[in-house]
RNA sequence: GGAUUGGUAGUUCAGUUGGUUAGAAUGCCGCCCUGUCACGGCGGAGGUCGCGGGUUCGAGUCCCGUCCAGUCCGCCA
């Protein structure tokens, strides 16, 4: 036997008793001719008491930080007590001990504020992985995914396995691919998700399924985006969108109930995708805070009648003019607002500028476009906005969708700035009726918005025979978001092969193509496929927003850096000529 | 594919207008210390300034290229 006892369970009560204790050196305090050891393993921290004759024995051979070690000793209460940790008030009075490894000295401290690099701490990833937030991460991690299953379990949900080496298909992101050593020339793909699987498996009669799966994408990524990454997957047969918002928020209940302690016994707020857009600018909102945006002019329509008769460039040719008011901010100094500005005018906003309206306490208005706007057009563009006395308004004007996206941008910075985006404060939402198509300019043809097996609203189907009017067309397809992060979303799906085949046929695929890419689903749906459908939650955006971070990264064990690379393993890597020969890869 | 920030001791960083022998903290090593827990005191070792080229009497510092890492845009149905 090792150990009789972890290192973060001894207490005042345990005086007395002979303990063996196993763990890693994290200081060695000396002492003159005695010594103190922290002992630490995932439970906790214990000081070990070295006493001279003790210490006598540990100075025989080297010994220092991260050195595995058993102790055996009888537990005593400390003259000095340290309430700082839970086992503060013993101590173990060594009487002996064995070296069970040695350890180089780390390259980073194993503390909780770590003086490593991210890359350093990458490369030594299992060492890491020995300091408390990260220990902390992962077990939050895998709290939520058991708070999920026992959900999922008492709603009747069977978790069922689906493959990992599957077909490649065209839409959506770039697949990773596997050569087929028996299948010369040939490749399978990794999933991007199981949706077609679990769709088959509606097919069959499973009529709740779940899978906590990996999930893989070859696309760049993002501190919040992995090539693999982990979903919780899940499809309903018999059910309409209402069926599912209502398990599913249960699910996200029961979470925040289990992992943070909160209750939220009112529904989710919905917004629909298009007032989405319309308040926030993107179809995923913070509502943490208020701050909508006003559309003082849209798609080159006006909405308040102060921009109309004035000979200003910036406004009238302009497709959309925003507007978001801060409150607090007719105070803001000059150089505060150039550094506004200047933010609007990094390449990653892209604005040419921003104007603003001060809405000062004694009634007055002072703005950068005075010379165009006077008084009353101010002060109506004030009303239009909300604005209240003391605050300033800020507008950006330009391209539809670039201008919109920018203001979300600003509305998010302007909130950070406020303190309203507090990590611990969250709100929830579901955003619905998604369209069902997105227009790419550069392909000049339609996408799926979704995927291609989500189904228009019923009562707009007979639009799909129509290419000029899919613009029109909506989705039951909904999104979960929190704190302006989308966490999960679904749809309900098309169940009828003819259907089906109209959303190939829409999406440029022929007859053949969709028949060789999906013929294996359309040939399900002719035996009885039920109507159905679901959504995934994003499993590693989820554990790190309850964990309060906006990277992913510390959240997951053995992550990629942000070229995919795995720098502990140094994958990926080249493989043998022997391989390559036997996967017919080698260049001839 | 693009923008941007960074790369200097084991580690985290500083390094002025281009100018003597490149610093600090921490870690590491040695000596001292019987109640520490961020222990303390004294001493010591430790550097291809990412790499290559250029400008200059002289480059950590300026220029060009390149590699690596971070963040973002594109991309991510």
């Amino acid at each position: 036997m090792y150990r009789t006892h972890t290192c973060g369970e001894l207490r005042i009560a345990h005086v007395g008793t002979k303990v063996q204790l196993c763990g890693w050196v994290q200081i060695v305090r000396k002492f003159g001719s005695i010594t103190f050891v922290d002992l630490r393993d995932r439970y906790g921290i214990t000081q070990l008491f070295f006493d001279e004759a003790m210490t006598l024995e540990l100075d025989k051979q080297p010994f220092g930080r991260e050195f595995v070690i058993q102790a055996e000793g009888q537990v005593i209460e400390r003259s000095n007590k340290n309430p700082k940790i839970p086992t503060g008030e013993i101590e173990i009075a060594v009487s002996s001990f064995k070296i069970l490894n040695k350890s180089l000295t780390p390259p980073f401290t194993i503390e909780d504020e770590t003086d490593g690099g991210d890359e350093l701490r990458m490369k030594y990833r299992y060492l890491d992985l020995r300091r408390n937030p990260l220990r902390r991460n992962l077990e939050l991690r895998y709290q939520v995914g058991r708070a999920a299953r026992n959900y999922l379990h008492e709603q009747g949900f069977l978790d069922i396995e689906t493959p990992f080496l599957i077909r490649s298909t065209p839409e959506g992101a770039r697949d990773f691919v596997v050569p087929s050593r028996m299948n010369p020339g040939q490749f399978y793909a990794l999933p991007q998700s199981p949706q077609t699987f679990k769709q088959l498996l509606m097919v069959s009669g499973y009529d709740r399924y779940y899978q906590i799966v990996k999930c893989f994408r070859d696309e760049d990524l993002r501190a919040d985006r992995q090539p693999e990454f982990t979903q919780i997957d899940c499809e309903m047969s018999f059910v309409e969108q209402e069926d599912v918002l209502q398990i599913f928020e249960g699910l996200f209940k029961h979470i925040f109930k289990e992992i943070k302690g909160i209750d939220i016994p009112e529904a989710f707020p919905r917004m629909t995708y298009k007032d989405a857009m319309w308040y926030y600018g993107n179809d995923k909102p913070d509502i943490r805070f208020d701050m909508k945006i006003a559309n003082l002019k849209a798609e080159h329509k006006v909405y308040c009648e102060a921009l109309e008769g004035v000979e200003f460039k910036v406004t009238n040719e302009a497709a959309s003019v925003l507007a978001i008011v801060v409150p607090d901010g007719a105070a803001y100094t000059r150089k505060q607002i150039d550094e506004l500005t200047e933010w609007v005018k990094r390449p990653q906003i892209g604005m040419t500028g921003l104007l603003h309206i001060k809405c000062n306490t004694d009634g007055t208005y002072k703005s950068s476009v005075d010379k165009f706007f006077d008084e009353s057009r101010l002060q109506q563009m004030a009303q239009f906005c909300g604005a209240t006395s003391n605050s300033i308004i800020l507008i950006l004007a330009g391209e539809e969708e670039k201008t919109r996206a920018a203001m979300a941008n600003l509305r998010l910075e302007m909130g950070a700035r406020l303190g309203l985006r507090n990590p611990e404060v969250f709100a929830p939402l579901w955003v619905v009726d998604f369209p069902l198509f997105e227009y790419s300019a550069e392909d000049g043809r339609y996408y799926a918005k979704h995927h291609p097996f989500t189904a228009p609203k019923p009562e707009q189907e007979a639009l799909l025979s129509d290419p000029q009017r899919f613009g029109e067309i909506y989705a039951n397809a909904y999104d979960i978001v929190l704190n302006g992060t989308e966490i999960g979303g679904g749809s309900i799906r098309i169940y009828q092969k003819d259907l089906q085949q109209k959303m190939f046929a829409a999406l440029g695929l022929s007859e053949e193509e969709a028949k060789a890419q999906f013929g294996f689903l359309l040939g399900a749906f002719e035996y009885g496929a039920p109507p159905h459908g679901g959504l995934a939650f994003g499993f590693d955006r989820l554990c790190a927003l309850l964990g309060g971070d906006e990277s992913i990264r510390d959240y997951i064990a053995f992550p990629k850096n942000n070229a995919g690379r795995d720098v502990m393993l140094d994958a990926p890597a080249a493989i043998s000529e022997v391989q390559l020969e036997e996967l017919e890869l080698r260049l001839k």
